[in-house]
DNA sequence: TTGTACGCGTTATCAG
DNA sequence: CTGATAACGCGTACAA
């Protein structure tokens, strides 16, 4: 059934390597025999063997998606799943294939194997956090990597997007709508995108004029139920408007907002981040960032090949933009959306 | 940096033969020399090169995930993520890797590429619907395959929870409690998953000497959004009981009983499937019945390799039990807990 | 432009 | 128990 490439050459009448050229491309091939072989492999439904073009060329078009403790809280759920989905079909639609590797540090087999020269392409890392420890074999091991989420390792490239920026903007967003307490529930400090939109929150009420008041921070998890947490302890240094910097918190805040028998946005506005689906879904509507977590993936794949067809000496970088999408939950008419 | 078979040989001063009987285990190598290669073997840090292996062999160690239209609503997304990460993980513990192959229909690329002999070894397919287009060309392929979520078609091998025999308990226990208006809102027909909860829930109200109320059942999608259509539609129809398929159409269903002013469990109860972390933290919590979807994902990866280790002419099954899991919702007392 | 010949790292067969 | 040696299917200098 499945026919080889000498098999190919023999039913064309032409020798192997002239198959082998007119499946990689190469110039070096008449026309006319192009579209004949062309034609032969079609009807054969020819495709190259995997091992046998690794081996023989040394390398390979498979890469490896590692997610250290992705089934942890650390990444929301639905966003782990669209990313995914971006990276699955950006490699797809260019001829590559993804490769697992998902849980812990203790998994140390199949990163070992990933590493080993031969085996994959190019590594799509998604960090959970700071200096992950899997990290530093991962660029040990030379293989091209991209990493998703930023990292402080200046040795590293990655794509991202921007949540400083996008943080800064949402909190302006409230300034400008006139609430002056200003709170934020925060996710978890080893994470990158946290300490990011921690920084866009402080930057926009410095921007703005006004200082900073620690105690209208609440560092979280990026959970519902942590949402909740902060959000209980925040309600006694009565903000007027709180930024949680995920809409899981958000909603977890808005529970516990009207637990405490207060409206939104009247009492409090809130706002999150990301635009999950259920941000369109909450009551009232949330006020949040949205990001596209498949643009993410297929960015990273994107960056990879580059760095794979074009080796460079230096890390490379792609900040992917967000959108404010502003609905009810922090007071303003629905239609004041901007960009 | 990568060593190969030849020169662990030459480093071990035996033949490459002998170094790959060690590296595979087989038996005929006497106790001293298996000893000495495996320790240039561990020093250098040797590993096969899995392409050469696979050339040589005729076999891989890779394993393909495909999952169409994973990312719809059919799926829900941590029951998809949960999944994944069984799979991952069963694979690494047994040396194998997960290829993944996401998407709709019009990915047939990947799905092609998989198929060819000697790129997996075995495919896990995670089907979304009855009679996946996807399911005949894969069966075609003669790789060995199994199903996650039961089929009809008889060549299929599959592993599922027992969504019938789980349903009808679930149903039961709400009848028990004294509930004899008990509805249900059904997930879409097209996913056996939600044919086989519907059939359970019948089973159970025949079996109880009640005739079902059609009135009672309404079809919804396993999403949020629909189980509060669905519970708006019911309400008209006065029930005491509700046995939602999931628990993110409980989740909706609650707060359109909460909407229309109705209490839960006193003048509806609540049930719901999956036991996801949601579950436990609705107010009041959720009476469910808990699936591990990390289970499918090994139970998946232990039946294929189980396949091809022995291959046999007749399709193999795996049903999973699933546990009740009591709580407020349903209005009995908490410890009433039952297997 | 096309073909020849060799090598990629392993496994497997067959002698010894 | 061990060691040559032939595949495995393909890419690619090198030759024609």
């Amino acid at each position: 059934m499945a026919r080889t490439l000498e098999q190919i050459a023999e039913l064309s009448g032409v020798s192997r390597s002239t198959v082998s050229r007119v499946v990689n491309d190469d110039p070096r091939v008449s026309e006319a025999t192009r579209e004949h072989v062309r034609d032969v492999v079609r009807r054969e439904g020819y495709r190259p063997n995997l091992a046998a073009r690794g081996l023989a060329s040394g390398t390979t078009n498979v890469i490896a998606a590692v997610m250290p403790g992705a089934v942890d809280n650390i990444l929301s759920d639905p966003f782990f799943v669209s990313l995914l989905h971006g990276l699955a079909v950006a490699a797809d639609e260019r001829d590559h294939f993804v490769m697992l590797s998902l849980g812990d540090t203790s998994f140390r087999h199949t990163v070992d194997e990933i590493a080993r020269q031969g085996v994959v392409a190019g590594i799509v890392f998604v960090a959970g956090q700071v200096d992950d420890p899997l990290l530093e074999p991962l660029l040990a091991s030379q293989t091209p990597m991209v990493s998703i989420g930023r990292s402080d390792d200046d040795r590293v490239s990655y794509v991202d997007v921007d949540n400083r920026g996008s943080a800064q903007q949402i909190t302006s967003h409230l300034l400008r709508l006139g609430h002056r307490r200003v709170a934020t529930i925060a996710g978890p400090n080893f994470a990158p995108a946290a300490a990011d939109r921690l920084a866009g929150y402080r930057a926009a009420i410095e921007a703005f004029g006004l200082r900073v008041d620690e105690t209208l921070i609440y560092e979280s998890d990026f959970s519902e139920a942590g949402g909740r947490v902060g959000m209980r302890a925040l309600l006694e240094h009565r903000p007027d408007a709180v930024f949680a910097a995920s809409d899981r918190m958000a909603a977890g805040a808005l529970n516990e907002i009207r637990a405490a028998g207060l409206q939104i946005p009247d009492d409090i506005a809130l706002a999150g981040f990301d635009d999950m689906p259920l941000a369109a879904e909450m009551e009232p509507p949330l006020t949040t960032v949205r990001q596209r977590p498949e643009r993410l993936g297929e960015a990273a794949v994107a960056l990879l090949l580059d760095m794979i067809a074009t080796p460079a000496s230096s890390p490379r970088r792609t900040i992917l933009p967000t959108d404010l999408i502003v609905r009810a939950s922090c007071g303003s008419r629905q239609d004041q959306k901007e960009r």
